[in-house]
DNA sequence: TTCTTATTGATTGATATCCAATCCTGTGTT
DNA sequence: AACACAGGATTGGATATCAATCAATAAGAA
């Protein structure tokens, strides 16, 4: 019953995250004031939240839409994140003690036995929050807002994407960098962070007109449990007839 | 006549910077609503604009406050800045022109000549100025907003802090440092910014209670110019008599 | 027909007023 | 002195209203 525009605010988020929202999408005042049954002072507040944050546009006297990053966008995210887990990972190599390797591990180990369970999405979770489980260890609450931003600018760039993933060797690349930095081998380290954000973002192809295929009231009803807490995280998928190998993932590799 | 709520965030981010509103302050809706003639809603999204700043502090039912940070905040943003600033070195002495190393040189320059001629408010400018600059050279926006924000909280600490600083080898240090990463040295460069920035919050001392000194109101007059545009920069002086010495400047040395 | 211009509608930016919830404070009682 | 209660003040939010601006359509001229 309070903060109503920083909850609106995390839903929207959601499902923008969740692929619900795509870029371009206009979020207007008065259908989303409806959708929440708030006023749209609300919704304006939570706009700006979102702005804030760089997963919404305000145009003046035009509305506010779901981001669209360009391409120089993209890069420079992935830029950023590369430095950001490349300076903690250099934190990290000095710093850790042994229980913080032993809890990278035991994430790793979670993953790989949801991987060989065939729980893909569960693996898809897990490889998410290893970047956020990593930089978490720095013990840093200001790297880890920053880094949490980054990410999810990452997850909205995967709404503009068209390109063929596969899922080989995530893990491999999580254990191997565990392995380079407990045994000081920084510079490895940081060129397998900087080579696996940079095949990512080589595989980006934009498509410049994205339609929405939800309108925003279409999105956003499975996260409204009239005024309850969360839902119980719905499908994202789009059609799965055709990009269904698109599925969202932090750690993507593209096929040469 | 347009986006009062960003005009009046930027004019109140302004006044912290400048220490004219100090850590702890109320920030009344009521207030605030009255100095700047604006309805109270303009300015609850000025404040949230604030808050997700760091800026700013809303607790509920409460309002609003001049963030205060605490000493394990303070050693966040500094690891943070260091954190980028780092990385941002190792990618320019890989990636930058002779043209920004020009730039770099001249702006050093421009800060020493200031020095020279006694000029001890523009050195400051030029001082703080000189990392902004070399972040810009990334030619990152992301970076350059991260950077900002973060630029913009040391500022903030510097209002609660109780120190004597010198102005010794600012020049030196950024000479240094364009030097080194030129020849490539990655590492002293890298060593050099770290132990700059621990140097400085290591000399930090919280003052638990910081008391407003100027009423809001008072604070905020000289940035009103009846709708017109910026002030030519008020002196943010507080009372000359006491800590004189505690300027603000981004690059200040502990005397030991 | 086609291009230009004007009108109209829709949406945002912002204000004023009102109400509920909550916090702070001051006073009175035990 | 300690506690409880009531009242004031402030925030969070709803609603209604107005102005400014954008977009799309309709009207008119070449």
């Amino acid at each position: 019953m309070s903060n109503r525009s920083q909850a609106i605010a995390d839903i929207l988020t959601r499902a923008i995250l969740d692929h619900r929202l795509v870029p371009g999408c206009k979020l207007g005042e008065r259908e989303l004031s409806e959708v929440f049954d708030v006023s749209r002072i609300v919704i304006r507040q939570s706009l700006i939240r979102l702005a804030d944050d760089g997963l919404a546009q305000i145009e003046r006297n035009r509305g506010a839409f779901v981001a669209r990053p360009s391409m120089q966008d993209a890069m420079e995210i992935y830029d950023a994140l590369t430095l950001v887990e490349q300076g903690v990972a250099a934190q990290l190599s000095d710093r850790l003690g042994p229980a913080g390797w032993a809890e990278l591990r035991q994430h790793v180990e979670r993953q790989r036995k949801a991987v060989a369970s065939g729980n893909d999405a569960l693996a898809d979770v897990l490889g998410q929050e290893f970047h956020t489980v990593f930089v978490r260890l720095s013990r840093n609450k200001v790297m880890q807002e920053i880094h949490a931003q980054l990410v999810r600018r990452t997850t909205l760039l995967r709404s503009l994407i068209t390109a063929d993933f596969d899922y080989c060797n995530l893990l491999d690349d999580h254990a191997k960098l565990i392995e380079l930095l407990e045994k000081g081998r920084l510079k490895p380290a940081m060129e397998l962070i900087d080579a696996h954000h940079r095949s990512v973002v080589r595989g980006y192809i934009m498509d410049r007109q994205v339609f929405p295929e939800l309108t925003p009231r279409e999105a956003l009803e499975p996260y409204l449990d009239g005024k309850a807490g969360e839902p119980p995280k719905p499908a994202p998928r789009k059609k799965a007839g055709e990009n269904g190998g698109a599925r969202t993932h932090t750690h993507v590799h593209v096929v040469k």
